[in-house]
DNA sequence: CAGTGAGCGAGCTTCCGCTTGACTT
């Protein structure tokens, strides 16, 4: 039996230490927490100085049996976790649950993974600091308050199953501010003139005049002059300049350069970095420092000073900017910085040389340029032509890594100019004058969302991505689908003594991929600004850090915070419940120009739709749900009217009525019995019944590949093709089939006794509560499914 | 999968952070 057991948080450090540890150490890992707040009610017992009432959390227990029959015969206990509030946090949880004997428990930290630093851990052990546990149990409290006590005021006020937390309503509250301010911004545009002149040297430059015109008549009397003009270098000015390469990687840079450079999800990212990390390629993926160890900084510098030279070379330790941040784990970086690449599937690799690629880059010398600026001079005008050019002198970190940035707005200075001479004349060539429009504040993307909480100091690394995806699951947020329109620009170009005016193209606001609120996320959003403004405030989780940092250091005591902030909370809870009207949605859009009634948006019983007449009405009013782009704040009394043209008959196909509608699962053409979803493309106000026969016979083929086996004798039961493999179906019921199942050879009778034995009506009158399964292990009882079902994602609506 | 348009009833929903697998109708 080993003397020492050294429990960390993740298996796959466990395995890393174990082996530089000798065989009187074995390594253990917690999987993180341990222990919860009861999942079931508050929790927290308010009225007796917040006393948590904590659980071992169900999937650990079988962790906890192991690592407590291991504690009882080892000699020494050492407690390895994280060095930040959450980790100090899990060691005394595991002192507790494990029940550890004081004097053969120690609590270590160390902040990279070599063994010299877990060696030195071992050599100076610490208690569990009490304060630092107490900051996290404050926290704790805190999130478990504010969301229990929340979410219920949503139920009562608009609808169940609604939540609200510190850090998803200010997420969503970010997305619903800058989608009003996208939609309130007016598009402004101004003409740009961009000229080609030709050097005495017969070099061709480019250059833009530094003013723009807002009218129209303005350029074209501009561009009319220069026609008459000549063009002269009024000042050459030659900088030099600098750049100097960014931080390496941090959870959330990472995401943002993955999602910018690859195009990958927060989401993807993540799971593929912890694919690298586990095959021992990277460090841990889940950090907010931007420290690198001794040890990797001197193997760079190494394989610097091997693959470019001294010269490019130039040791740096990041401080690390953000805010709240924590630091117990080191920056995300390749565990061997020798390595250029690695073995894996192409994810991996694009993932891996893009953190090689940073961190190297991080240790390379700046960059040095030269800046030029050439200033042209008109002669029968005061305005002025710029060139701008940048050469790299000597290109340092470049030569492996750029960084992106989010706007890809590239009025920058390129590439490398022509020689001119100050006060030389030019000829010039050619000049257009482009109308260019103002751009709206940016919607978020993922990846600028979680720079965006970053910078707030809202959320963790580990919270980011499940955070974006808990907004969208409940129904807050959406990603856009929608390609742009075409909007015209107006072009006037001189050349050769002529003007002309033409039109080009350009896309505009499309949303593809853009976080959006929904009507709902709205509706809630502005509930809870209405009262509760302090928790939705942007800065209320920098505050509470505050606090709770002065809780760490032993300043305040965690159960005064507490009581300071829920007391004031509180009574905004029973005054809101108390005091508050339904959350009321509906939006008076006009009057229909047929019946002179009221037209109404709202949030119906199956989401946004819009509405013709009163609900008290005698005549039951028209209902027409909204497509998926539409918005009840923005929504138009004529974009309306066009809902109600719905449903639409298109004609008629091999003797049935094709018409086409709006459903809760959005647009569809219906032909007899059969239901065809329209796809992103279609519009339902203006499709035609060719393109609506296509999706009737690809739909007819689907129902058809998807319908296996049908039996004579009973028409309800079939076997069909899903997603993973054959199973059963009856009536509205489905079923699966037994692992050694042959489907060609089975027989009616298999079939309903497969129905008989599972189905639902029948278990639930059998026992309303989840009995123990005992007598068919292999069945699986609906309610244990559904609870699965919903820790992973709620989709369910019905 | 389903294609609709509500108010006698019974219990449920929900938070944030720390970690990995399990295994789906």
């Amino acid at each position: 039996m080993a003397k020492n057991l050294v429990i960390v948080e993740s298996p796959a450090k466990a395995k890393t230490i174990e082996g530089f540890l000798g065989k009187d150490y074995v390594v253990k890992s917690s999987f993180g927490h341990v222990r919860d707040l009861v999942k079931k009610g508050m929790g927290v017992d308010v009225e007796n100085d917040f006393a948590p009432n904590y659980e071992v959390q169900e999937d650990k227990k079988n962790v906890i049996s192991e690592l407590k029959k291991l504690s009882k015969s080892a000699e020494k206990v050492w407690l390895a976790s994280d060095e930040d509030r959450e980790g100090e946090a899990i060691s005394w949880h595991l002192s507790e649950v494990l029940d550890l004997d004081k004097k053969k428990t120690c609590r270590i930290v160390f902040h990279e993974i070599t063994k010299n630093a877990i060696l030195d851990a071992i050599a100076h052990p610490r208690d569990i600091d009490q304060h630092l546990v107490n900051a996290q149990q404050a926290r704790r409290v805190l999130d478990r308050l504010v969301g229990f006590e929340l979410s219920p005021v949503l139920w009562r006020k608009i609808k169940p199953s609604l939540s609200a937390g510190r850090v998803q309503s200010v997420a969503v509250r970010l997305i619903v501010d800058r989608e009003r301010e996208y939609n309130d911004f007016r598009s402004v545009s101004a003409f740009r003139v961009l000229a080609e002149f030709i050097t005495p040297r017969n070099q061709s430059l480019h250059a833009e005049l530094q003013n723009r015109f807002p009218e129209f008549g303005d350029a074209e009397k501009f561009l009319r002059a220069c026609d008459q003009a000549t063009f002269n270098v009024e000042n050459l000015d030659i900088k030099p300049g600098k750049k100097s390469p960014s931080a390496p990687f941090t959870t959330s840079t990472l995401q943002q350069e993955a999602s910018r450079k690859l195009g990958f999800s927060v989401a993807q990212t993540m799971s593929v970095a912890q694919r690298l990390y586990e095959s021992g390629k990277i460090t841990y993926m889940r950090t907010d420092s931007t420290n690198l160890s001794d040890l990797a900084l001197n193997t760079a510098a190494d394989t610097i000073l091997k693959m470019f030279g001294k010269a490019y070379h130039q040791r740096r330790q990041f401080r690390t900017k953000s805010k709240g941040a924590q630091e117990a784990h080191e920056a995300i970086r390749p565990t061997y910085l020798s390595n250029p690449n690695v073995e894996g599937d192409a994810q991996e690799k694009k993932l891996y040389d893009l953190i090689w690629k940073r961190t190297m880059a991080s240790q390379m010398s700046e960059a040095q340029l030269e800046k030029t600026t050439v200033t042209i001079g008109i002669s029968n005008s005061p305005e002025k032509f710029i060139a701008k050019g940048e050469v790299i002198k000597f290109d340092g970190f470049l030569k492996l890594y750029i960084e992106s940035a989010d706007e890809e707005e590239q009025d920058g200075a390129e590439g490398i100019l022509p020689m001119t001479i100050p006060g030389e004349l030019l000829n010039m060539d050619h000049m257009d004058a482009i109308e260019k429009f103002s751009l709206p504040p940016a919607r978020y993307t993922e990846a600028s969302l979680v720079k965006k909480l970053e910078e707030l100091g809202i959320g963790r690394p580990s919270t980011y991505a499940p955070t974006i995806s808990t907004i969208q699951n409940r129904g807050y947020v959406e990603k856009g689908e929608r390609d742009g329109v075409k909007r015209a620009l107006r072009l006037i170009s001189l050349k050769n003594h002529m003007v002309k005016i033409s039109e080009k193209h350009e896309n505009t606001g499309s949303d593809k991929g853009k976080l959006l609120p929904t009507d709902i996320g709205m509706v809630v959003n502005d509930f809870l600004i209405a009262h509760f403004p302090g928790i939705v405030d942007y800065h209320f989780t920098a505050t509470v850090e505050k606090e709770f940092d002065d809780i760490a250091e032993g300043n305040l005591s965690w159960q005064n915070m507490l009581k300071k902030f829920y007391g004031q909370f509180h009574e905004q809870v029973s005054q809101t419940i108390e005091n508050s009207d339904r959350a009321k949605t509906d939006r008076l859009l006009g009057t229909d120009p047929n019946s002179g009634k009221n037209v109404y948006a709202k949030i119906g019983r199956f989401g946004p739709m819009v509405q013709i007449g009163e609900n008290t009405d005698e005549e039951k009013p028209r209902f027409s749900s909204l497509q998926a782009h539409q918005r009840i704040e923005t929504i138009t009394l004529h974009d309306a009217m066009e809902l109600f043209k719905l449903p639409r008959s298109l004609g008629s196909y091999q003797q049935k009525e094709v018409t086409v509608s709006a459903g809760r699962f959005g647009p569809y053409v219906k032909w007899g019995d059969l239901f065809a979803s329209l796809t992103k493309e279609d519009n339902p106000l203006s499709i035609g019944i060719d393109r609506a026969i296509e999706l009737i016979e690809i739909k007819k083929q689907k129902d058809q590949d998807k319908l296996i086996r049908v039996f004579d004798g009973n028409p309800d039961v079939k076997i069909l093709k899903g997603r993973w493999g054959p199973y059963l179906a009856h009536k509205k019921e489905n079923f699966r089939l037994p692992k050694d199942a042959v489907v060609e050879s089975m027989s009616l009778e298999d079939c309903l006794k497969i129905i008989g034995s599972n189905s639902s009506a029948k278990s639930k009158a059998a026992s309303s509560k989840p009995v123990a399964k005992a007598s068919a292990p292999k069945k699986k009882s609906t309610t244990a499914k559904a609870s699965k079902g919903s820790s992973k994602s709620v989709k369910k609506k019905k």
